[in-house]
DNA sequence: TCTTGATATTTCGATTGTCTAACTATATGT
DNA sequence: ACATATAGTTAGACAATCGAAATATCAAGA
């Protein structure tokens, strides 16, 4: 096998791995995947918009809608007209939002965060160089992606 | 910004990009992304069983049931009663089945490939050497996860 | 062989995520 | 002030997903 399959599967785990355990993830917190995700980049910055978190995700403003009514039911977020734009909803993380992001029990991201900490310098200066490298093979095309560098959940 | 989040902001890159990227594709398949992913998996030996899919996929037998169902009147597999157990269901590809997956439009993949052998060897090995240490760490206690290694569409 | 328990699949009913198109309210430019 | 654009929601549709129940088959033991 050369080097490219190699390095095609070994990509494939990674997928694989985050994919599956993202839907437990968010099991765990009571939501369901595509609601973490929204209530992970609400409380990126504390507050947002319908629009913006629509650009972001890359689905339409109608699911949006739907997922943000979801949260709102389960006292996740709130809505609020916004006073400077008053077509605009700005969507508030409560508290109870906020510590359901913070505590979900990341498993996953805690023990690679943990495994990596534990690696020589060298070798996790590699690892950046390599992912990033990897990163953008795969994205580099993408221009019209949002502006905002996705930090969504750095550090647990 | 340490390293730690450098490379998380890394592998978050390659996520999004290959997520969004794998709903394109399906799409120019004239399928859904569950719908393709499930052909992929048959694809692979010509042959499986809802069984199977749902272990791999890691989803109920019911979903792998609708999702055959559509892909059967789509033409893209068969249903086929098994002569040694007659409990299973075998789900074989037809020859457009596979003709549809193997002319998937894959730009991100053929991309990635392309890049990829344009690199010096050492990087190439350093590359497999990162990603593979990496997905170690992700999926390392997987122990549960399907014995058989994920070489869907390897290669384009 | 007959029974009992396990397994493979499907069916049913429900919820969620997703879309497009239409609608409402607000903003902005001339 | 009017026309047009923008933000959000609503409505109606379909797909993915699940758990529970139903069906058919297998397998092991009395």
């Amino acid at each position: 096998m050369d080097r490219t399959d190699q390095s095609l599967i070994a990509l494939r785990r990674i997928l694989r791995a985050t994919e599956l355990y993202g839907r437990d993830l968010a099991k765990a917190a009571g939501l369901t995947a595509a609601q973490f995700r929204v209530l992970q980049i609400i409380d990126e910055t504390g507050a947002s918009t319908p629009k913006a978190i629509a650009m972001r995700m890359r689905v339409s403003q109608a699911t949006i809608t739907s997922l943000i009514d979801r949260l709102e039911r389960q006292k996740m977020i709130e809505r609020k007209r916004s006073e400077i734009d008053r077509r605009q909803t700005d969507i508030i993380i409560t508290e109870q939002g906020h510590q359901t992001v913070e505590h979900a029990p990341d498993a996953l991201q805690q023990r690679y965060v943990r495994e990596f900490e534990r690696l020589e310098e060298w070798e996790q200066a590699m690892l950046v160089a390599s992912l990033e490298r990897v990163a953008a093979m795969l994205d580099a095309h993408d221009i019209d992606a949002s502006p905002v560098l996705d930090t969504r959940d750095i550090r647990t």
